[in-house]
DNA sequence: ATGAAAGCGCTAACAG
DNA sequence: CTGTTAGCGCTTTCAT
């Protein structure tokens, strides 16, 4: 592989000038600028980034961590990061931390990240101290429903507010009997789940009715057959379900599916509802109403704190969430209207 | 941040000695290993791997590239690579091609190959004439329908093969009039699409009937919103489609939803058929006919081409080809028994 | 406008 | 078992 000194000598220059050249840094003539240039191309000259990023500090990288890429939340997530960071003319990679074996793995990882100008974390996994053993000079944001230590900067959603909107429709709609799927039982920490199953209850509360724990239906991985199961389940047990709170759209689609399967209809049986937004649902089943958890302006918050970060360290951690948004298409009927 | 001559320096030892320490090398005592460890853990050092990558020039690290994080195609693939390659202890990092700005960026990013050991490309923007133009020492594995050039190890599917399937089986139970969604009508190089619509055109070749170019259905970005409007359309302009072979499963599932729109019921009016067998298409409307290209077995032989390649460069490059199966589910017909 | 020297943090190769 | 020397390919700094 060819180095700078390799185009240097064929250019009959120092490697100063290339690297001048390279990095368009002016003081180099017109002239000097056309050979270098010439040369590079025809020795098919790469930079070597690595070297670059030990001297330099700088990538021009910034990682995207995620639990799982075969998610469609996820996906979608990363597809408008990688957007949004183009537009800034920064490369994005993407990781999957779901998969990585813990122990050793784990602690090598946080070496990787420093591989990177920045990060951004959608923490699963971890805890509020694991993440506060994280200690690199990184500029890292945080995503997500995870507690995260005050020190880090921190983009987040309604998780509880978003659900307590969806799964009030569903009561003002008529429901008595609303099941939510991939909530979480008892709470071992603060997680996307237990928040949303909160926001469940709040609606409960609200509404001045009882939530059957009974009614608070776990998954078993992968999520979206658990959840199909689990609603079928439920059904045939005879639950008397009239409608379905599903924690993720991810997770609809499998309860879609089970209520298919016990040949329950939608919504005129069961409603279902579903919390993400995410691309596809427009598509499924005429229309999954959902929450919209402002994802886009969750990535523009996140893409400017950690440029603002990567920019200069001294400012106060940000902590935003999003607020979230009903969308009601076509598998929630409509409330009868409170207007008149 | 602390370096590792930091920690040499507290544990009163060299920097060979740290190195050998935290690379596993054996040559070190017991008790020098363990205080070592002891000043690693109480400075909270991390490896650079930048520098490590520099002078071993290992990092352990193999990148996947895609056109896009948010199809489901992708995403799926991208989760198998990173669990495959977590069981041979190397990380996976995702990059998407898609979005990039070419031009300038297209030069840097190769570049930015050359920071992993390993790559697994997926090329799509991208003809055999650029794939030739890269040069650099990594190893590379190309994925895909592309014509790629004889150099490189090359893993893809039965393209047209499991598209005249899907077809046959289609004319086989009954229909006449197929329309193709995401079909290239005029082929300008050799694509996914267009090595699809080979195998939709064979299909009527093998049945003796002619295959209309009427029902090649081309679709605008993002292609689940075009498939939707584009066969909505056909049904409103009367083309008399009866089945609909759609190239991706992501197609497929904007065909369901615009049969829908148009009131067609399926499969009882127009069956559907799509490619890829991607993990929720199980789910969706009752579960959604197919064709597997057998990503397993192209996750699975990419990765042990990308491993021996990397252990070793000199074997003649690979060619692999994976087969395609038939994945009947509940958006076609059976074809009636041709036993009895 | 161009170049020489120094060194980023680590490890290969060898010496003790 | 431990340390010394050299250098990966680039950019910073300072000279010319």
């Amino acid at each position: 592989m060819a180095t700078m000194s390799d185009v240097a000598r064929a250019a009959g220059v120092s490697v100063m000038t290339v690297s001048n050249v390279l990095n368009d840094r002016g003081r180099v003539s017109a002239e000097t600028r056309l050979r270098v240039l010439e040369k590079v191309r025809e020795i098919g000259y790469e930079i070597d980034l690595t070297a670059r990023r030990l001297r330099a500090g700088r990538t021009d990288t910034v990682a995207l961590i995620v639990p799982r890429f075969d998610h469609a939340y996820f996906g979608d997530l990363a597809a408008a990061f990688a957007e949004a960071f183009a537009l800034r003319g920064r490369h994005l990679v993407v990781e999957q931390s779901g998969a990585s074996v813990e122990g050793e793995l784990s602690a090598l990882s946080l070496a990787r990240l420093r591989m990177y100008d920045g990060v951004i974390l959608s923490p699963v996994g971890l805890g509020a101290p694991d993440l506060d053993r994280i200690a690199i000079p990184t500029p890292i944001v945080m995503l997500g429903e995870q507690q995260v230590p005050e020190r880090f900067d921190h983009v987040t959603m309604a998780n509880a507010e978003g659900a307590r909107m969806a799964v009030a429709h569903l009561i003002g709609s008529g429901a008595r009997r609303v099941a939510i799927v991939g909530g979480a039982r008892a709470s071992r920490g603060v997680t996307m789940s237990s928040q949303r199953t909160d926001g469940w209850r709040a609606a409960h509360a609200d509404a001045g009715l009882a939530a059957d724990p009974e009614l608070v239906l776990e998954v078993r991985e992968p999520a979206v057959d658990g959840a199909r199961d689990a609603i079928a389940r439920a059904v045939r047990d005879g639950l008397g379900v009239d409608a379905v709170f599903a924690v993720t759209d991810q997770i609809a689609f499998g309860v879609l599916a089970g209520l298919a399967d016990a040949g329950v209809a939608v919504p005129g049986d069961v409603q279902v509802i579903g919390f993400d937004d995410v691309g596809i649902s427009r598509h499924v089943a005429g229309g999954l109403s959902t929450v919209d958890p402002g994802s886009r302006w969750i990535v523009e918050q996140a893409v400017e704190t950690l440029e603002a970060r990567m920019a200069r360290a001294d400012f106060a951690p940000r902590h935003l969430v999003s607020p979230a948004r009903l969308v009601l298409r076509a598998t929630t009927k409509a409330a009868p209207s409170s207007r008149r």
